[in-house]
DNA sequence: TCAAAAGTGTTCCTGTTACACCCATGT
DNA sequence: ACATGGGTGTAACAGGAACACTTTTGA
């Protein structure tokens, strides 16, 4: 679909008020990342729209396919934001003047929209960022060091972004930020780096072993000094 | 607003795709129950739509006091409910050529929506519900025992119902079904209600009181035999 | 053979469970 | 006094925390 159609026509094939905007989880460098993209000089969360035709569900795992390419990522509802200040007129009227696009006040764009806040888990491995056409960039960007975000992004990401720390502590799931085999030690690690504080190493592993969900294999071979630690996969 | 004007005009006042949903939970002779609303033959929650000058909260807030009089109730979001077939427009068509009133397929409120689902924990006791002007009947169910619902209001309540078994572990809410005062046998048989299990006594008296939130007050006068419990209120 | 890193075991402690016992009240 | 129901105490157990010990590897 082209720009203008797009600006002119989008509220016919989308809900007008909803959108979606996915925080994008990585790790890499014993750091959390948030995958954002960029509008001319400041940047906002991956999001969309709701078209008519799909449910809330299948938009959401749309979307986050269309700037990361996954198939079957990790996802988990976050919260809703539903403010009456939510209107992103001032980053969209930024991004197509400077492109040159003729500006209107009454595209559908400019509506308030209520957000339903996503969170993803990915491996940064085997994730492909991809920047839509009405954006300027994409990158990933340290959790303690987020650039200026338009509106309430910012506060979206942190939200997610603490309640992995609670979560990690009922569900299993922080594997997914891993490539698909990993050891202890780099399990143990990121436990570290999401809670900010310092877990006992044989605790930690008793636990997650205790779970029974991750399936032993071969000795990793190192190059450094020290015990070769064994690689873990989740059981099917 | 008349009805006409409603069915006209409302989706410029209402965000025309999203509705609230509140699964308004009470309890009373050991059973807890859910507020409903008659539409014709079937029931549907009481719910409302989002103004263009609210935000989502104060929807959710607004909508709850119009049909119990509550100014500051327990109230929690639940989830969202967005598949592509959620339209109310039998439920309404019913409704209103039942009432004598015109109708038109293009009214907004044949529309798709999205709605966002709170749930809430009241003291019936306190609670005065009052039917909306659409409605034909306002009455408490008990949740073993829903009548048939429009749309899929059942499976939202019963999402509330095992929701609430989940969060009881974690927060202390389900005071709020109770009176200001209650007795610790009471809180234990509402949690045994909730669970739908038995809870051992004494270790439940100890655990709620190793919590810190009870203010012990004078002792209950009852006429049956056996000793008086005491009564306990929340702490400020 | 020593340091580094991984894996396992042991002890302590806390909070949960099950049960027993004590207290107050009406009949 | 005794049956009924409320309140508290105690012993057994499970899971978490802290620490020690053993194993494997590279230098």
């Amino acid at each position: 679909m082209d720009i203008i159609k797009f600006l002119e026509e989008g509220g016919k094939q989308y809900l007008p008020n909803l959108s979606i905007d996915h925080v994008i989880i990585g790790y890499e460098d014993s750091k959390l990342k948030c995958l954002l993209l960029r509008i001319t000089d400041k940047w906002v969360l991956p999001g969309g729209y709701i078209q008519f035709s799909e449910s809330v569900e299948h938009a959401a795992v749309r979307i986050l396919k269309e700037r990361t390419g996954l198939e079957n990522p990790h996802q988990k509802f976050l919260s809703v934001f539903g403010e009456t200040n939510r209107k992103f007129k001032n980053q969209w009227k930024a991004q197509f003047l400077n492109a040159g696009i003729p500006w209107k006040e009454d595209y559908w764009i400019n509506n308030r929209f209520v957000t339903l806040a996503y969170y993803s888990l990915v491996d940064m491995k085997v994730t492909a960022p991809v920047a839509g056409e009405y954006h300027d960039e994409i990158a990933w960007f340290d959790f303690a060091d987020l650039p200026e975000m338009w509106m309430d992004h910012k506060s979206i990401a942190m939200e997610a972004r603490n309640r992995l720390k609670d979560d990690i502590k009922r569900e299993h799931i922080v594997y997914n930020l891993l490539p698909k085999q990993f050891t202890m030690p780099d399990l143990h690690q990121l436990h570290q780096d999401i809670l900010e504080q310092e877990v006992e190493r044989s605790r930690f592993q008793k636990k997650m072993l205790g779970t029974g969900i991750f399936e032993r294999l071969p000795k990793l071979q190192k190059e450094t000094p020290g015990r070769n630690p064994y690689l873990y996969q989740i059981k099917e």
